[in-house]
DNA sequence: GTCTATAGGAAGATAGAC
DNA sequence: GTCTATCTTCCTATAGAC
């Protein structure tokens, strides 16, 4: 097989992993078959990673981090409040839609990482990113518009954060058989009234 | 040992599952560790369930039955809708902070579900009964006071079932590091605003 | 760096005596 | 119904040649 340096088959291998965990599942993704996905043999993964929890590690700091990136993305600030907070969650939830087993798999993640001693850290990382990018949108907005609150900033960023996780949850778990438009709508008007002062 | 009807042993290792469990995460458990919990030898286990599978189905009914009783329990009509949010978020806290293991493990049984096919229909009905709950709540708050609401029933209990959800997952990963009771005030005071219309 | 082959262990499930 | 002993399978990780 082709020969390649040590960090780029750590990458490879690491993208394997997650595709694979997406597809079958954290419990049901062995070494054997990550290497299998990455098309290299077991002793190429042995020899990249000390062990499976050394890859688990790096993939839970990747796909955090991958997932932080598209929050912010998602949530950047527009011309309106109300425009900010509907395209957001749209372009969010639009994600969510397109690939569900991704999303799956940061939740699986984080309890993987709360039942293994010493990976809590890796879990709360991943919460307090999430919570990061709701703060660094507010200070933006207050700085941008003219945004007024009702609650302090860390308040609402770590509410809007488990708001968030909350409905991507529920949808996974019911998919949107009820009309989840609406509740949408809901969250919407309702987070638009959190932040902003009555005139 | 001591001799035991067939339903009464299945309940017993039922118990003594959640309580293995939600100590050592569902992925840790294994027949053997559950057998010793409820100590009986394997061979006793393997007697009373056909396989590990059929015993987590069992697990999932119990452990969803006994939450939802619970959930009703502290979200129960009381003198004021002020006083219902408020009372039935702290009755529901309380039991969070003391429990933390075992809403843990609500959440890894719903992964479970999830991924194993044909149990796919366990993780639904525990979020629909979720769902349930809060509807049954707000159709006596809509009977008992005069309540009216902004938005329709289903698409509220969904709402308020999924917030919880997501409230309670970010607890147990980040803690009450920073001021949970500020958290827990907004949600209430928010709430309140959503259910009921300005006069 | 990559390979084949295998060590070593733990899991779910069964056999058959009592 | 309960026990001890064992079968079978599949996993992580390593050894050693190339």
């Amino acid at each position: 097989m082709a020969r390649m340096p040590l960090a780029e088959r750590r990458r490879q291998l690491t993208e394997a992993a997650i595709k694979a965990m997406a597809r079958d599942g954290v419990a049901k993704t062995t070494t054997r078959s990550i290497a299998a996905e990455a098309d290299v043999s077991l002793s190429v993964f042995h020899y990249c990673f000390d062990s499976k929890q050394a890859l688990i590690e790096s993939v839970i700091t990747t796909i955090t981090d991958h997932y932080v990136t598209l929050v912010k993305e998602a949530l950047r600030p527009r011309a309106t409040l109300e425009e900010t907070v509907r395209a957001g969650f749209q372009a969010y939830w639009d994600h969510v839609r397109a690939h569900p087993d991704e999303h799956m798999l940061t939740y699986e993640l984080t309890q993987y990482a709360l039942r293994q001693p010493g990976f809590e850290h890796l879990a709360r990382r991943q919460y307090e990113l999430y919570a990061d990018a709701y703060t660094e949108l507010i200070e933006q907005l207050r700085r941008d518009m003219d945004v007024r609150l009702r609650v302090p900033v860390p308040v609402l960023a770590r509410y809007l954060a488990a708001m968030t996780d909350g409905l991507t949850l529920n949808y996974l778990v019911l998919g949107d058989a009820t009309t989840w438009t609406d509740i949408l709508d809901t969250v919407t008007a309702h987070i638009a009234g959190l932040v902003q002062d009555d005139p």
